[in-house]
RNA sequence: UGAGAUAUAGUGCAGUGGUAACACGACAGAUUCUGGUUCUGUAAACCCAAGUUCGAUUCUUGGUAUCUCAACCA
């Protein structure tokens, strides 16, 4: 009953790009979709493409289609196979399988004929400006650009200059190809765009062979149609392109695909240009691509994203065509929901303050049980030991609390999480009035599976101070302060605006059992937020997502990191 | 300043010629050995103006705001 509920309401919520879909679907324009990852092998792969991904591979699984994944790679001095061979591992993590592996370089031949059919045609020309003088003839948003001095060369001076560009008669922007449409088109795409241009580059897939490559605009909507891509989704900045993508369609006869644009995915404080995120690599910044502070896919999972949680976020985010900027919470929250259901749970103290039972008779050892995890009852439970020291969070006692605070105050009760009820009896502070130590007594028949069960408001975490393993963490605040947008202001050095608590190394107190943890999954701290399992670290050395992903820091006072 | 896209609770995202759903967030309550999870409830939105209409958030027109476009990048 519920579960229908749930599919009704995700029904009703289709995105614009499903309604499209269907219709297309019931007129017949086609059978069964076709779409398509395009990424450009420059850079890896960032959580903005995982919106991406999660779209075009969603849909086709949606509406029983086909995803291929077609690399871009149109100008060879960018790109890399390390790069390909990233984004591939990537998309797999994800949870996606592609149809088909394809290249843009695969249908150069292709293209070439193709430039060659306009040429014929009358439709294109191969033009001697400069590029500042192409530039500058292209006029503005609101002038009309210039015709090229070239622009009427004949079919066959076309075709003979256009062979000799391919055969390397020419030096690096001695010559182009341009498609002759309207110099006076108020969409500048339309000013006799470029399509292709000499580039003495070798190429990470073809080599030496070509020295001439297509443009995007030549390649992109061409390379669709090859594969019959039905639905071509990319962001609304290629908005601008389509009229030029349906053009080189309809001008060469090929296979009509469509081109359709959704918004972008924007996160608060997070930076996804890939211009900038490779100069924080190259600077040596962060540690890699896979820093965990990066938004990239690869620094998520070394974060300890899963899979599911970033398809959760993608599912979440909607697809529409406006401007949007998503709090960052929403993705963390994904993760939550996600690790909920199965992650460890341990007692940890990062910021502890010393907590003495002072009626705990001297030496005694007491042994507590708790569940290994909480969802999975099957797998039992685990031993915690209890001696007369403790620590306890600093941020669990408070002096003078206000009125709604349920934890350690003087003269009240709290339960130590798993163990006994204690009372606060006093307090010890050193010269500069900071609390060194907490007195208690302990409550002797509050023992858990002992006795009658005795509510108290609060429950704190605690570890023993003779029994608890000291582990470091690594606090993955964000890298950047200030901007929403983790841009980096033009003109300025992105040094100014790092965060010096991003990456800060803490101490902190834990059971002995996190330490023997070999669940490999990320687990949740008790009362302090989530343990991350740092795939590229010893498990001493394992990270936690710090305060961007605290449960209780807001009642606590605690530094938050938003 | 030319062209295009967009405009619905705090944030996202649906929907309708009869004033609006869902999710996250907020707030309140219940359960709970985590201020978590789970459950219940509350507050909270149709950019503006004119027109058409019995009735406009929806249609028309005109504004306004935001984003995109003048790379031999994708």
């Amino acid at each position: 009953m519920v579960k229908i509920n749930t599919n009704e309401a995700e029904a009703r919520n289709k995105n614009f790009i499903e309604d499209i879909i269907e219709k297309d679907l019931a007129e017949g324009k086609c059978k069964s979709i076709v779409t398509r990852f395009p990424p450009e092998p420059n850079g890896y792969l960032h959580i903005g493409h995982a919106k991406s991904i999660c779209l075009n591979f969603g849909l086709a699984k949606k509406y029983g289609g086909e995803t291929n994944l077609r690399f871009d790679d149109t100008n060879p001095v960018k790109e890399d196979t390390e790069y390909v061979d990233s984004i591939k591992e990537d998309i797999k993590w994800l949870g996606f399988q592609w149809a088909r592996e394809r290249y843009s370089s695969d249908y150069f031949d292709q293209l070439y004929e193709w430039a060659e059919q306009l040429i014929k045609n009358g439709k294109a020309y191969v033009d001697d400006q400069t590029q500042e003088q192409i530039h500058l003839s292209r006029g503005t948003v609101q002038k009309p650009g210039i015709l090229s001095p070239y622009r009427e060369r004949s079919v066959d001076e076309n075709l003979k200059l256009f062979r000799e560009m391919k055969e390397g008669k020419y030096a690096d922007g001695e010559k182009v190809l341009r498609a002759k449409i309207d110099m006076a088109n108020p969409n500048m795409l339309l000013r006799d765009p470029l399509m292709y241009r000499i580039i003495h580059t070798n190429h990470h897939r073809t080599g030496d062979k070509w020295c001439i490559y297509p443009m995007y605009d030549f390649a992109h909507g061409e390379s669709d149609s090859i594969e019959n891509i039905t639905h071509s989704i990319c962001t609304l900045e290629f908005d601008v392109h389509r009229p030029l993508y349906d053009w080189f369609i309809k001008n060469l006869g090929i296979f009509p695909s469509h081109q359709y644009e959704f918004a972008r995915l924007n996160i608060t404080y997070t930076m996804m240009s890939k211009r900038k995120l490779l100069e924080l690599v190259k600077s040596k910044t962060v540690e890699g691509w896979d820093d965990p502070r990066m938004p990239t896919i690869c620094g998520l999972r070394r974060r300890g994203y899963t899979p599911e949680s970033i398809r959760m976020f993608a599912e979440k985010v909607g697809v529409a065509k406006r401007d949007n900027l998503i709090d960052l919470k929403l993705l963390e929250w994904c993760l939550r929901e996600d690790l909920n259901k199965c992650s460890n749970r341990y007692l940890v103290v990062q910021d502890p303050v010393k907590l003495i039972i002072d009626n705990w008779e001297e030496g005694k050892i007491d042994h507590c049980s708790a569940p290994k995890n909480q969802e999975k009852p099957e797998e039992g439970n685990r031993d915690i030991e209890i001696g007369k020291e403790l620590y306890i969070e600093r941020a669990d006692f408070m002096e003078e609390p206000p009125k709604k605070f349920f934890r350690l105050k003087p003269g009240g009760e709290v339960r130590l999480k798993y163990s006994y009820i204690i009372k606060c009896e006093n307090i010890i502070k050193d010269n500069e009035g900071h609390i060194t130590e907490i007195h208690c007594t302990y409550d002797p028949t509050t023992k858990p599976g002992e006795g009658p069960w005795r509510k108290v408001k609060g429950t704190i975490h605690w570890a023993s101070c003779t029994h608890c393993k000291e582990i470091k963490l690594r606090n993955y605040d964000r890298l950047f302060l200030k901007d929403d947008m983790g841009n980096i202001p033009d003109g300025k050095d992105y040094q100014d605006y790092l965060n010096p608590d991003s990456l800060v190394e803490i101490k902190a107190y834990a059971e002995p059992a996190l330490l023997e943890d070999k669940s490999g999954i990320s687990v949740q701290f008790e009362r302090s937020g989530y343990y991350i399992r740092d795939d590229k670290a010893t498990a001493a050395e394992s990270s936690m997502a710090g305060e961007q992903i605290q449960v209780f820091n807001k009642a606590t006072g605690m530094r938050s990191s938003y």
